[in-house]
DNA sequence: CGTTTGCTTGATACGTATCAAAGTTGGTGG
DNA sequence: CCACCAACTTTGATACGTATCAAGCAAACG
């Protein structure tokens, strides 16, 4: 059954990361069955905002976005997460909706953790604790960064920050530069950047005239990194 | 000798909030001599951005901003802590500088744990890992509302909304309505709501004007609380 | 008292949202 | 292979909210 023995495979992939590189191999293999490995298309949710916490969700593959919608039909992306890191964990820990939705960017591959079975093994093996705290260090700073960039700088600056994040997220260097291997739209840029997408686009074709950034194949590629640096740093 | 006496009665404060109550009697009586407390007047900080994390605090009484200075000279809170909150967990844990600055917004009085200490503890008992999380959580979903609130609302918006926490937090029911028991600058709250002095001011007067708050002895109080949920909430 | 610090109001400029309309691309089925 | 549709991208004109600069005012303080 080769099905079968991709789901294994994968599932030992998460051995390696995190909340379970603090057990033993016997904790590990008897908590293995507890765990399943799920896929998710690219522009799919795993869950929305709202819903009940089922699972917590760690990332072996792909990018997801946590994204907030806001009534008026305003989509705001407050981090992207990749490989290694969890998601879920507050709905999942506080027993609460989910407070945002959980966007696959790209052809995601996640292990779920149901929540039950998490908190039963938290409690069984509290070191796991520490990488959920990590992980949680990680967003605070993240978010606290997001909140000054909004605060303080203008569209061209945070979009800069932004494409600079994402070439160093799941970048490559192609001989065109330095492309982000995302399929992103503009509508997604302007999504993080917290502005409207004819904003976004107006300040990515002028990065365009000026040679600093271009779109091959739907793929944003950072022509001149030195450059977005700048913009990014620019303090006024 | 009183004052010993007063220090030893406000590290027992301590024994029962959060990353504590987990401990049994003996466990406590062997870590409180790693605990001690500190006050802190209005206005002053505990430790800066930058500073090296040499502390954790938790909270017995009073509040602090989490505070951030752009380079430009502009400040940026990011929450507001209160009595039972942790705070510098962030740099504690990871070992690097704070990030943000901790101000005394009226008397505090903490409990400050010595890095050191605390990661011994924290290794020692993992269950006191609890408390770090839901503690990591509020402020994760605090500056997620944030980053919306920033994104999708107005000034006004955002001041009411913040108004209305600050009231929640440490309000006071009194004869001229909800007095917000801080001592607040329009400046606070302005670097609260993400705006400058003159268009904080501009917004409260109008909400004066309206009958909605008013400032009683340099304390913001909120005369109709509806109205100003309302106004908080108004989708457009 | 004079000086500082915080508060307030006004005039103007700038960045970005909004509304509108046309161009582009990729996929689907005839 | 082409026609068509839907989704995404692009450009333009205009309006609005807020920052900025400037100046006067009030209260606190040594």
């Amino acid at each position: 059954m080769p099905s079968k023995r991709v789901q294994t495979a994968s599932v030992e992939l998460a051995r390696k990361i995190p909340p379970f590189t603090v057990l033993s191999q016997e904790e590990w293999e008897e908590i293995r069955s507890s765990l399943y490995v799920r896929r998710y298309e690219e522009g799919t949710f795993l869950f929305f905002e709202g819903d009940p916490p089922t699972a917590l969700y760690l990332i072996l593959e792909g990018h997801i976005a946590l994204v907030r919608h806001s009534p008026e039909g305003r989509d705001i992306v407050l981090d992207v997460m990749r490989p290694g890191n969890m998601v879920g964990e507050l709905a999942v820990f506080e027993g609460v909706p989910y407070s945002a939705s959980g966007k696959a960017l790209d052809c995601v591959q996640v292990v779920a953790i149901p929540r039950d079975k998490f908190l039963h093994l938290l409690a069984r093996y509290p070191r796991m604790a520490t990488a959920v705290i990590y992980d949680l260090t990680r967003r605070v700073r993240h978010l606290s960064d997001l909140v000054q960039s909004l605060v303080i700088e203008r569209v061209e600056q945070r979009l800069a920050r932004i494409l600079l994040r994402l070439a160093k997220i799941s970048g490559e260097y192609t001989d065109e530069g330095w492309a982000i291997n995302l399929p992103l739209t503009r509508q997604d840029l302007a999504d993080m950047a917290g502005t409207t997408v004819e904003t976004a686009i107006r300040t990515l074709s002028r990065l365009r005239k000026e040679g600093v950034v271009d779109t091959i194949h739907g793929r944003i590629v950072i022509r001149d990194p030195e450059r977005l640096s700048e913009i990014a740093e620019t303090s006024e």
